[in-house]
DNA sequence: GCAAAATGTCAAG
DNA sequence: TTGACCTTTTGCA
């Protein structure tokens, strides 16, 4: 499931098995189905992702995917399986298939209009070269809580409810404190820590924030019940001070966090 | 068999 | 601030 790094993934692999062919592009379902003929059979260039935002390119006519809470990707090589279910988009290739469920967008747009769905969204940790400087300009002018304003896509895109909170926690940030008050140096290094955790998270598909020496154990495959510090912890002893880690809605999305060790 | 939850966003009030 | 929307999976009866 989706933040940034799940999405940059996709764009990479989806680059490698597909691009540089025609696609046939269908919709089972048939609610994306008068698009799809717009690029089916066409040759796809490539596949690029900005935040959680995802577009394939096929000449002048571009696939702009959104997954949301609940879109997914599944698929494999070889012959696609018969559809099933609600499936929204399917691809296949000349030895690959996938198929998208679930997407809050899946749309075709031409390049102009991309530009104004890119135009709307900060920087992008996962970028060639990541500057955190903008996303800093509206920070450092806002009341609201630094915890609202990572979420923000406006502000810098691809954080999520798990980077959002294992950030604030690995920075000792209290989630409250308002953009303004966070100050240039700490929103710096807080940036630095994201681009390498999501280059981490890139790398391996998943979200592993936690310190080697936070963990129960340190060698090995990361358990996924040591991966957070923070995020699903709820009442569980914090890692570092033992205080039970606190849970409380923040704009309809659950926000974690060590009351003691992100006190301020 | 059904309710709830899930790494998200937008628009109405 | 709330509800609507997209779909699958999990957990409880």
């Amino acid at each position: 499931m989706p933040e940034g790094h799940t999405l940059h993934r996709l764009a990479r692999d989806q680059t490698a098995r597909f691009a540089g062919a025609p696609v046939t592009v269908t919709s089972p379902q048939g609610r994306f189905a008068e698009q799809a003929a717009l690029v089916d059979g066409r040759v796809l260039d490539a596949v690029t992702a900005h935040g959680k935002h995802l577009f394939a390119t096929f000449g002048d006519r571009v696939v702009h995917v959104h997954l949301g809470l609940f879109g997914k990707y599944g698929g494999g090589t070889g012959n696609p399986p018969p559809p099933r279910g609600a499936l929204r988009m399917r691809w296949v290739g000349s030895d690959a298939w996938t198929d998208l469920r679930g997407p809050t967008a899946c749309e075709v747009l031409t390049p102009s209009e991309v530009e104004v769905v890119v135009a709307r969204l900060g920087p992008d940790p996962l970028a060639r070269r990541p500057d955190g400087t903008a996303a800093y300009v509206r920070i450092g002018r806002s009341r609201a809580p630094i915890a609202a304003l990572l979420m923000d896509q406006a502000v810098l895109s691809g954080v999520g409810n798990v980077y959002r909170a294992e950030l604030l926690f690995r920075h000792q940030v209290p989630p409250f404190l308002p953009g303004r008050d966070l100050g240039p140096l700490r929103w710096t290094a807080m940036w630095a820590d994201l681009v390498t955790l999501m280059r981490a998270g890139l790398r391996s598909g998943r979200i592993v924030t936690t310190r080697p020496e936070d963990r129960d154990r340190s060698g090995g495959r990361v358990r996924q019940q040591d991966a957070h510090y923070v995020y699903r912890r709820t009442d569980l002893p914090c890692r570092v001070c033992g205080t039970p880690v606190a849970m409380q809605l923040l704009a309809a999305r659950k926000l974690y966090w060590c009351p003691v060790c992100q006190s301020g």
